[in-house]
DNA sequence: CAATAGAAAATTTTCGAAAGAAATCCAATC
DNA sequence: GATTGGATTTCTTTCGAAAATTTTCTATTG
């Protein structure tokens, strides 16, 4: 039966939450632009992702339409959509807005933050650190789904440091950015073991962390100081299109 | 020929931009949005948006995508898309991200303001000045059109200040904010006569330009201030939901 | 009389084809 | 030889109908 002409099922079988067809073009294009598998600058034909995703033209325009509007894909009105283009000022201008909103969440979270807040972040701290040690027990060879639970469980520390900001809005901006900035940090994660000039990163949470469970102003000075590292090192090592 | 199945023309004719439907049904989708055309929560059936609009089901879904996406639009899965509904937390919110964003602006734009900046600021100042006291002059029956201008040039004002900030990004999210907080504002403004309690917002605006000017850091506090009072009006004399 | 299952209606979502623009190519002209 | 004009091709955008899903209604049962 699978395959046959007509066969749109819509609901999930899995676990996964995608309902439409529309929300599985967003995942798929957005995973593809962020993994660099979708070379940044490149136009996106809609034939060829109709091809390459096995979906049509409504649920992919309207995918792309969102990722416009999130800095993932550009577009020109009847000239098509294309992979937002990688540069020096996007990176810093994306890194920079993120610290502003950041240090702002994160202050309102250790004005509002409770037991249970400051429980998710050491336990978060924790499985951030335990997923780091066995990353580099395994070293030499990082594997790609590795690294993708490393990703994950990065992302799941920073958010639990802010998370109870108490603004919807500061949230969902600070996801955003995330996934904006790693674009620039992927690429860079993968052939890091050249240029790494011995960084402590580990070190670094464990200091953001210990500052915002005393409540102290440090913790935003240090957040914005692990930010600002991770940008230039990315500045550094990126190879960069040539007038940008 | 106008009115002919089939007759599809894309190009615009007059002097506006909108290229494609899908950027016309943004455009009106917004502004019935904003202006309280269409009301808060309110169910949006895609027929109902096909009759009212002229247009057909890939444009209007796309364009509710995009607003989604800037919170003007509510949508569940499989269960359609809703006019976002208005609530003291949301207004909040906005207005305090609002403060957030376009206090980071205005500190960088006074930073690298030059001198064409200083000029584009006092223009738009006194555009606004002039149509004030053009809409007072006439005052009573304040109509639409007036206020939409009045409106445009209040924008406009707020947008010279933070300018030359340098981020395309915050620029970005300080329109969005403006178009969010618009929606609490504008039914605010239409019956004001009530309870304003004396504002002068001219005097203020006309101190956030000075101090402005001066490169002062009260600028950045009296833009707080001014966003903050027309939020505190907002509240006492808007009508909210029963349970928010 | 409340609760439930099942059918009917309403609505969203998706598709494939058709229409409209832009880009490309080619020949004719200056 | 460069340039302009027009046809051809490629690609985006839009439409209307078909498929999938949710909601509503109704009859039946405990």
């Amino acid at each position: 039966m699978a395959g046959v002409a007509g066969d749109r099922r819509i609901v999930s079988e899995g676990a996964g939450e995608p309902a439409t067809l529309s929300e599985v073009a967003y995942q798929r294009l957005r995973a593809d632009i962020v993994s660099g598998a979708l070379d940044a600058g490149k136009p996106l034909r809609l034939e060829a992702l109709k091809q390459r995703y096995g979906l049509s033209f409504s649920p992919l325009r309207e995918a792309l339409m969102r990722l416009q509007s999130e800095r993932l894909v550009f577009s020109t009105a009847l000239r098509g959509f294309s992979v937002a283009p990688l540069s020096r000022a996007e990176m810093k201008d994306a890194t920079e807005t993120r610290i502003l909103i950041e240090s702002d969440a994160l202050r309102r979270s250790m004005r509002n933050g409770d037991d249970d807040w400051e429980a998710a972040i050491v336990a978060a701290f924790h499985a951030l650190s335990l997923q780091a040690e066995r990353q580099s027990r395994l070293s030499g060879e990082v594997g790609a789904v590795d690294m993708h639970a490393m990703d994950e469980r990065h992302y799941q520390f920073h958010r639990a440091l802010i998370a109870h900001c108490g603004s919807p809005r500061l949230l969902d901006l600070a996801d955003q950015l995330y996934v904006e900035t790693q674009r620039y940090r992927l690429p860079c994660l993968v052939g890091r073991v050249a240029g790494t000039p011995a960084r402590d990163v580990a070190a670094e949470h464990q200091q953001i962390m210990d500052a915002t469970l005393r409540r102290s102003e440090d913790a935003v000075r240090y957040l914005a100081e692990h930010y600002r590292r991770t940008a230039d090192i990315i500045e550094a090592s990126t190879v960069w299109p040539s007038s940008a």
